[in-house]
DNA sequence: ATTATCTATAGATCTATAGATAATGC
DNA sequence: ATTATCTATAGATCTATAGATAATGC
């Protein structure tokens, strides 16, 4: 077999197995799913995955988060010098991806793991999710073109679980998830109260 | 055994499995945890259940939303006649309350259990949490508080979702959650934008 | 007599390992 | 020769059932 197909074998299984992942978490998606997926056996994961499901998992959710590394990256520095349109921006490339549901993988998904991997997947997602749109708030103080909300990762965090708010109700209703962060943001921006 | 006995086993069962599932959700937690956690031996649970885990997790459900539909209620009766007052009222009544991680219950929990317990458990949480904070909003809407923000159901799932960040953020903040929440709102009501 | 627990265990499912077989590249 | 799959299976864990035993109320 050449260098792409082994290549793109275990790229198979990542891809399939962060689709599952994503949706049901760790515990509730079993080696069998991802195989039955695949149409492959269980045990051939083994080959790709010496170490198990556990491997699997933390590779898995490493590449997710330097893939968001890098695209929130890109999509800040593309996006214009203004809050309102980097946050907008930053929207739209979250909801390109697979669903982070970071309660989940802080409360159940991480719990289940060892601890060493557990620290290490928790500060690449502070890394990777968190900080850059703490930075963007940042920035925005910064340039007076925000007041001082006193507390920037707070903001950062609603702001990813809003986001991911949204990746739930598309299940539930039809309108383009990006209208409904663009309302958000624009909520954020002005505030709800009449003036 | 008395009647109050009897009731109070069960209940006790129903809140150490509320515990647990609302930590780690339906399929990560074992009937054995439940029963470690009792002081009693798996086997047992099926007295109070005989229908077993999925009865259990039902009924924690329906408990658990019966108890914010109620609390809801009161908190928004008792609270002033003022959108911003009564968003801190429900955020101090969550915050009260063990974490509802609506993300991972659409996503991981229900596709466990039956068909009609899911679409009977969903439409609970839809009345009991999202429709009371809908309505503070259309409320606030009609008396001109707010301006029409055009789609109450997003704002409140999004008002949700934030708080449910707050409480996965309590692991890692030594803030009180309150101040946070009381902190989003203003910003939710004021904007970021200077004026 | 009723209620709440227990022990023992069946049957299903899940992760992981060992070793065989097939496919591919040199 | 290397890589990717397979079959077979061990061992752990989990849900659920059957029937025995202990505790309580009348």
């Amino acid at each position: 077999m050449s260098r792409d197909d082994k290549d793109s074998a275990r790229a198979r299984v990542i891809s399939v197995a962060e689709q599952l992942f994503s949706d049901r978490g760790y515990k509730a998606v079993t080696l069998r799913d991802i195989a039955d997926e695949l149409g492959i056996r269980q045990a051939s994961l083994y080959h790709h995955f010496p170490n198990g499901k556990e491997e699997l998992f933390v590779e898995v959710t490493e590449l997710a988060m330097k893939r968001h590394a890098e695209g929130m990256r890109a999509t800040i520095t593309a996006a214009p010098e203004d809050v309102e349109c980097q946050l907008k921006a930053i929207a739209r490339w979250m909801l390109s991806q697979p669903p982070i549901d970071m309660a989940r993988m802080v409360r159940s998904d991480m719990v289940e793991i060892d601890e060493s991997h557990r620290h290490r997947l928790m500060q690449t997602a502070l890394r990777s999710l968190l900080l850059p749109i703490e930075a963007v708030f940042d920035r925005g103080i910064d340039r007076e073109a925000l007041r001082n909300p006193g507390h920037s990762r707070l903001l950062a965090s609603s702001f990813l679980s809003i986001i991911e708010a949204i990746q739930v109700s598309v299940r539930f209703s039809s309108r383009p998830p990006e209208d409904m962060a663009d309302e958000m943001i624009t909520i954020l921006m002005d505030g709800l109260r009449p003036r």
